[in-house]
DNA sequence: TTGAAAGCGCTAACAG
DNA sequence: CTGTTAGCGCTTTCAA
């Protein structure tokens, strides 16, 4: 920098300026900065630039599995969302596993994010502030108690209820439903399938799996040779469970939906193919991207109050796999 | 870090030595400091530490595309490859876009990360290494030419020749490919099936998609709709393609593989399930990471000479879709 | 507009 | 082992 000013005949500070491409410089100036900057091959340092202006206009994303692609639509929502803010984003990848998840949220605030957005956070809130110490967050896709922590989410429990429903007026009577073990904090989906199973006077069947397919497929063979009494319908915690489900039934010559009925949840894009065809609730994911980004974008420009929650409203897509004649 | 300093009694430098753990301070004063740092809720400022001493730990990654969840197998054997050796991940996306390629490389490169690990780059080797500015690079699953770039990849060329025998073998001979448009810098798949092509003195027969599953799909019902003359096998670039390719003959009440068979390319996921069976060449995604994963970190250590190129040898997996006794 | 000076919060020698 | 002294490369007053 030092060398490009003199280059150019200037000072440092202008070189900053003109690095920030600040108004107040005469176009005259401007480009002959540019020139040498390009001249000298020189870039700025933006760790120094940070350091010195505690802005590092980086964004902290969290997300819980690559492999589903439903965080690949949140993805795209946030960016769109941030798109043209001139923020950047940096992702870290949790797994499930809390440690993981608060070693990446440490990580994003020692290197002074302007804010950290959870996608798949499955710790608890008390670590989540401590390890936040302030800085700016959103939470998708789970509703979260702290401070200065906005929700963004689709409302769980309603999508547990929109199946159920879906089901009962399809004529089921036994439903299962296959949801994430229960240590995690993802219980919404279970609670709105229990009630809704409840006021239609049906016994629940719950049975527990991880969020993967393989999960899926291997908890639903296990359950198939068991003997216990087969469910005309499954209500699964996510599509990619449901895919495994698929797999198992059909594993076992039963078809889908003859001998049962699955409705999955997340609406990935694989629900929807043709050779899937898997009934689905819808979460947008990427409007939760993108009204998460534009919360977080708000919370960082001081104009957001105190912590709030924004839910969206699932929506039911009905595919082959729930009703033949769709 | 002053404060912590005080409270225990000691010099900053001595706090800056505990933070890092360094082995040469007393048992004592360790905990001391620990202890302080804990009350006061100290933690270090890591772009301050970064800019000092001009390491950051961090390594960009850009993947093409989190659609594709081969992307996702890239980024477990990455991390695995990189565990324990005390380096994060930075992730960016680049949508197949150069622009947004070099801009994310550029970004990595302002922000010092150690190395850059791309997966998925389908700009020119000249703009790579002008934003690389010497930089330490290794390219997943392609091969590119610029010093200090080292390349891990499978070898496609291969891919495609094990693909269009195994068809040939089968009995085909009218055997289409659909690749990615021209534009990529992807094409030794196509080679490849063009040399096997030639030498069973077979006509090739090629349609451009991009490398989508939507793609796939629309590219594949406006062949159908053509009136073309129908191949009776359908080699595509990747899976993902494959997909698309199968959804569109399903449309058409055409069967897998008894009117047309297919082959796709990378053994995603999906490719596996029982539901799509589609048979497809494995191009060993989380070998790929881990071994790129090495690579740099060979290259950060400066134990690495020259630009190397590591290729893995595709595997054939024949599934449903290509033979209906798999 | 421009320039000078004073940091941002840490690390890196080196002397003790 | 510990403390001192310089920076890292930029941004930011603030005065000119």
């Amino acid at each position: 920098m030092e060398d490009v000013a003199r280059e150019a005949g200037v000072s440092r500070a202008l070189v900053s300026l003109v690095m920030r491409d600040s108004p107040k410089v005469s176009p005259a100036k401007r480009t002959a900065v540019l020139e040498s900057a390009a001249a000298l091959g020189y870039s700025p340092n933006r760790l120094a630039s940070r350091l010195a202006s505690h802005r590092t206009h980086t964004l902290g994303v969290l997300f819980l599995d690559l492999h589903n692609s439903v965080f690949a639509d949140i993805y795209d929502g946030l960016s769109a969302g941030l798109a043209g803010s001139g923020n950047q984003v940096m992702v870290a990848v949790g797994s499930a596993d809390p440690r993981t998840e608060i070693e990446a949220v440490r990580s994003f605030v020692d290197l002074r994010v302007d804010g950290v957005i959870l996608a798949g956070y499955t710790g608890t809130s008390e670590d989540l502030a401590a390890a936040l110490r302030g800085t700016p967050c959103v939470v998708i896709t789970r509703e979260l108690e702290a401070d200065g922590v906005d929700s963004v989410l689709t409302d769980d429990f309603r999508s547990g209820v929109l199946a159920v429903e879906h089901l009962v007026g399809l004529g089921h009577r036994r439903i299962a439903h296959v949801d994430i073990s229960d240590w995690l904090p993802y219980t919404a989906r279970r609670e709105g399938y229990l009630h809704a199973m409840k006021e239609h006077g049906l016994a629940p069947q719950l049975v527990h799996s991880d969020m993967t397919e393989r999960g899926g497929r291997a908890v639903m063979e296990q359950f198939l040779d068991s003997g216990a009494e087969r469910p005309t319908a499954i209500f699964t915690h996510n599509d990619l469970t449901a895919i495994g489900v698929m797999e198992a039934l059909t594993a076992r010559r039963l078809s889908i939906p003859g001998d049962v009925a699955i409705v999955g949840c997340d609406n990935i894009e694989f629900a929807a193919s043709p050779l899937i065809g898997l009934t689905s609730i819808y979460q947008h994911a990427r409007e939760l991207g993108q009204v998460a980004a534009r919360a977080m974008l708000d919370r960082i420009a001081g104009t957001a109050g105190p912590a709030t929650t924004r839910k969206l409203e699932p929506a039911l897509m009905v595919r082959r796999s729930s009703d033949p004649a769709a």
